[in-house]
DNA sequence: TCTCCGGATCAAGAATTCGTAAAGACGAAC
DNA sequence: GTTCGTCTTTACGAATTCTTGATCCGGAGA
């Protein structure tokens, strides 16, 4: 499947448990990011948005709900709790401050991967306040709905000119390699098919572009990459 | 708490613990409803729309499962199962098949309540179309009586094809990956079988579509999944 | 003017992915 | 046991998408 499936951070400091998690979240089809301290946590969810968070409360550099308090201010996505301690006020406390649910260690990982799926569940069924669309210039690219529009036209797109222009339109105005290109959207045993890009960049902007031999926003940078026009 | 007032259904057999629920929640601000088999639970459901249900799966007349599948048809309730059985399959069965929490028996009135909240919670949050009838072009799909009409004429969907055209019919426009429909209407282990989805979008157009060859609203994102054409 | 080079373009055919039909498996109703 | 409806499985042609290679273009430098 080339859905790759989505992306779950881990907040855990023993190094041993964050091998065991990601061993087992990634052979049921989901990408895995680690974080050991709050900081990186914070950091982690902001940066990749992951589609949930598994939660261990006993971090080095503070509590872990006090990320979770902080996380709640401007986030809604899943954290599952996980924790040693299994008083009956640490769970409460857990789950008022927001926490959507509070696994007891030691768990079992066909409860922790059902757990995980009903959060994905809400998640899917809540009305997301983060908005998922992108503008730049004329195009507008819905993630969620995997649609783009140009002049509030539907264009199509295939799964690879999606994915390019994902890429492109993460960083508006910054050039990406080649290189970078190729490994995010190809994987890394692509690196030196710079044709793909060639092709599928040319592709691209016969949809995109007013004039595909003049491009205004699918820009080339000789020698380097390519960049999207910031608006 | 001042959750002032909100139905929670108790659906359990034995008395005594009937008794300690009602108890419990009237003494936090619930209005308790209960129920000592599955027909009686179906009934008080329909009836009385509760807020949250707590669900224990040993039933004199039924398997509880078999209740939530019934009330997943329709409805979205938060379910809480409450069960002796310490099993991860019991766990792991009746998560997948759409309870929203599962605690082991025994567990301490706190932790309930705490998750209770946490249920009500994401209650509120999500899109709630309670209307249970949903309207997408000529498309008109009634959740409750589990019927369909296209252009005001009946159509008979059979099980699998009404699950999936309901989950296409939740965020209507948007694309759902191969992996999300399957996810959604065969379980989590099939998440590779894509061509049951090809199979039964074919059943369905002929059912749906003026011309299945040529569908206008369900569509197919080649390489990433199926949507339902926004009206 | 010629050549070189990176990029753009085009088209063929390879590889995936889809749609469709048909047959077998299974369970429920009779 | 038989019949019926439904779901699964399989196979194959059609459609879409991707890769590959040939060719063209334009600027830089000799």
């Amino acid at each position: 499947m080339i859905d790759s499936g989505e992306t779950v951070l881990v907040v855990e400091d023993e190094a041993p448990m964050r091998k065991f998690l990601r061993a087992a979240l990634s052979t049921h089809g989901f990408a895995v990011t680690e974080a050991a301290t709050i900081a990186a946590a914070e950091h982690l969810a902001t940066e990749t948005r992951p589609a949930a968070i598994l939660l261990d409360l006993g971090l080095p550099d503070g509590d872990g709900l006090v990320f979770l308090a902080h996380l709640r201010g401007w986030s809604t996505t899943p954290v599952i709790v996980l924790s040693a301690r299994d008083r009956e006020d640490d769970k409460v406390s857990a789950l008022d401050a927001g926490a959507d649910d509070y696994l007891t260690k030691p768990f079992s990982v066909g409860e922790l991967l059902a757990r995980i799926r009903v959060a994905l569940r809400h998640a899917r069924a809540t009305v997301t306040t983060d908005e998922p669309v992108r503008a730049i210039g004329p195009i507008r690219i819905d993630l969620a709905r995997h649609e783009v529009t140009v002049d509030a036209q539907d264009i199509h797109l295939t799964p690879i000119e999606f994915r390019l222009l994902c890429a492109l339109a993460r960083q508006p105005g910054r050039v990406l390699t080649h290189r970078q290109l190729l490994t995010e959207v190809w994987g890394p045993n692509a690196v030196e098919q710079t044709h793909y890009l060639r092709v599928h960049m040319a592709a691209m902007r016969r949809k995109v572009e007013k004039d595909p031999a003049r491009p205004q926003w699918l820009l080339t940078e000789a020698g380097v990459g390519y960049r999207l026009r910031d608006a």
